[in-house]
DNA sequence: TTGTAGACTAGCGTCGACA
DNA sequence: CTGTCGACGCTAGTCTACA
């Protein structure tokens, strides 16, 4: 035990943040930090792009992968949520790290 | 849908890398870039981090990531694959971006 | 507090076929 | 080439309980 050296016997309850907010950030009209499906979105995003750069087909990626292809068309699609497991086996594919298929798509310039 | 204005009607065929090599460089003796289940480890050295870091327990972890207790200790673990859609949950938990949970962790400074 | 086991449900992932 | 439906197996994810 002894995890945390902590003071108190109950930590947990004495911690200075005992009691984590649940709504923490969730100001009315306004957007949480983090939406929820932003990494499939993500994924998706990353992966079309990563794709249709190297002139790959979803058949082609799914070889590469050693998916199937309409696991690659749904994931495109965002309609299916993939394991960490199958990202990183798309990221292998595409030659880039598992943390690039969730990095934010480089902002085009605007002018 | 023209992908890619490929001149040859067999753009597959005739794409550039129309035959991707399935082992491209796994070179005798050395290692492949991205090992499999370098994933699941990364994701699980994060977490066990991130969350020693603020001094949460599993339990805290699991109430605040909406998950089980015994899910959250599985994946740190590594013996479970989660989905990319309860990893944005952790890592919004947690506070940080999808991408950091798959982000090397800072190797300490050997000496 | 954490790890593990057992049973259960829900969804992922594969396969084949069609538009 | 790509999107999608139907069926199917497997495992992710939940819950209870014990060490």
């Amino acid at each position: 035990m002894s995890a945390t050296e902590s003071p108190s016997p109950s930590a947990r309850a004495a911690a200075p943040a005992a009691v984590p907010a649940k709504t923490p950030a969730t100001v009315p009209g306004t957007l949480s930090a983090t939406a929820p499906g932003v990494a499939r979105r993500l994924l998706a995003l990353n992966l079309v792009r990563l794709r249709a750069q190297r002139g790959w087909s979803q058949e082609a990626l799914a070889h590469e992968s050693g998916l199937h292809r309409t696991f690659i068309a749904h994931v495109e699609r965002q309609v299916r949520n993939a394991s960490i497991d199958n990202v990183e086996r798309l990221a292998d594919a595409l030659g880039v790290s598992v943390a690039a298929m969730f990095q934010p798509p480089p902002d085009p310039p605007a002018g």
